[in-house]
DNA sequence: TCTGGGGTCCTAGGACCC
DNA sequence: TCTGGGGTCCTAGGACCC
């Protein structure tokens, strides 16, 4: 899809048309752009550039926050009216996919009047531009539809792979980022056509595993092959919830809180896809970007807020270096599909945690996200609320507000 | 420039086992 | 006294993608 975010923002509110649109925050806020439209991209602003940069570059241009929601929305308009063109589709982000046309001649006509086909397909159904591209393989298909944007087709005829790679920067080919653009620049390697032509024993010395396979990438060769046709719903690896803080804080009240907010709400997409996290995984960064990762792998998968919070604040705790914060993330990994063996005792408190969370569960669908936290997650200031008058927190005694590993007391079962 | 949030995949070292 | 070869699991970091 050709600049997505800003084309679906468009359509709710045709005034933006035309003009500098930038997605993803306030242009004064820690964020970087989502997409720009191609107005803004005059300027220079382009995704991935900090809203801060984008604004000095283009102070006239509109800043959006976005809705995801729409996006997913029209993400599947898109997918229905390319799934009634070809059976195997593979949506392969939320604005990109792959649609194996192999043998879809008789139906289809010849490659380029099957693209005009489809194109405006998705034109009539979702009122969006796209551009295509047609190729023998994903990774020259992938390449050519970036080159034919903004609205274009573009068909790689068959043994003219390379001579089209050849001319692009080696950055164009999947893969390729500021890194490893960095490592083949001191190579001498800028375009895809230096690169297909250089030893291809010196790119496996240099750049291992990934040499080998980049000198394929530069000659249109590609080693991930066409489609899995079982592929279905892959299920998810990992699943993860980070935050950046608007002021870098040092205040342990705030960190505390906001860790056990994020493992609140990883827990609650594990129960919403029936997993189980085995290790559980913190981020925290610094002032200075310095990143840090610490995990810990649990004797039992769990899917219950309070589990996952204690690990991470254990986690967080012994890697602190008491220096203000810029970011907290938390980490679910090694997903399962069920708890696995647990001894008797712990076969009860999770019963009790499973019945509360339950229930939580239904009440933030009802009244939203924020109706229900544990304490921990409520910060500081509320805490200090509750201690100084514990009559703030109906139906609560003050022992309650530990919030450990604990099973859930009547209380807050409540 | 002052750097999001959600992911995937890869590498490398160490513990431990046979 | 010097020290193998294969495997798995765990942890940490990093490149990259949208």
């Amino acid at each position: 899809m050709d600049a997505f975010f800003v084309s679906v923002e468009e359509l709710f509110d045709p005034s933006l048309k035309g003009k500098p649109v930038v997605v993803g925050g306030r242009p004064n806020e820690r964020g970087v752009v989502s997409a720009a439209s191609y107005a803004a991209r005059k300027f220079g602003v382009h995704s991935a550039m900090p809203l801060r940069t984008a604004h000095k570059l283009c102070p006239q241009a509109i800043f959006v926050e976005g809705h995801r929601e729409r996006y997913r929305e029209y993400s599947g308009r898109v997918y229905e009216v390319l799934q009634k063109f070809s059976p195997s589709v593979e949506m392969a982000s939320i604005d990109e996919a792959y649609l194996d046309v192999t043998g879809s001649e008789r139906l289809h006509g010849p490659p380029f009047e099957a693209a005009h086909k489809l194109h405006d397909a998705v034109k009539r159904a979702t009122n969006l531009n796209c551009s295509i591209g047609i190729a023998a393989s994903r990774m020259v298909a992938k390449v050519a539809s970036d080159q034919a944007k903004p609205n274009g087709i573009l068909w790689i005829v068959p043994g003219k792979e390379a001579s089209f790679l050849a001319p692009l920067d080696v950055r164009k080919i999947p893969g390729v980022g500021k890194v490893t653009e960095r490592n083949l620049h001191a190579c001498g390697i800028r375009k895809v056509g230096d690169l297909a032509s250089f030893d291809p024993g010196f790119l496996e010395e240099r750049f291992g595993k990934w040499g080998v396979a980049l000198a394929g990438k530069a000659r249109g060769e590609d080693a991930g092959g066409w489609f899995d046709h079982e592929v279905g719903e892959t299920s998810a690896k990992s699943i993860s919830h980070e935050h950046t803080f608007m002021v870098d804080t040092a205040d342990a009240g705030t960190l505390d809180a906001m860790l056990v907010r994020l493992a609140e709400m990883v827990a609650r997409r594990l129960r919403d896809h029936s997993l189980y996290a085995r290790t559980v995984q913190i981020k925290l960064r610094y002032s200075d970007f310095s990143t840090f990762t610490r995990a810990r792998t649990l004797h039992r998968a769990t899917q219950i807020d309070s589990e996952l919070a204690a690990a991470a604040r254990e986690l967080f705790h012994k890697a602190w270096k008491r220096k203000p914060i810029r970011l907290l993330g938390v980490y679910a990994q090694q997903l399962e599909a069920s708890e696995g063996q647990s001894s008797l005792l712990e076969e009860d408190k999770t019963q009790a945690w499973r019945e509360t969370l339950r229930a939580v569960d239904k009440m933030r669908e009802k009244y939203g996200d924020g109706i229900v936290s544990l304490a921990a997650g409520m910060g500081a200031s509320f805490r200090a609320r509750v201690h100084e008058n514990p009559e703030n927190l109906p139906g609560k005694e003050p022992k309650d507000r530990k919030t450990g590993g604990d099973a859930p007391s009547a209380s807050s079962r409540r």
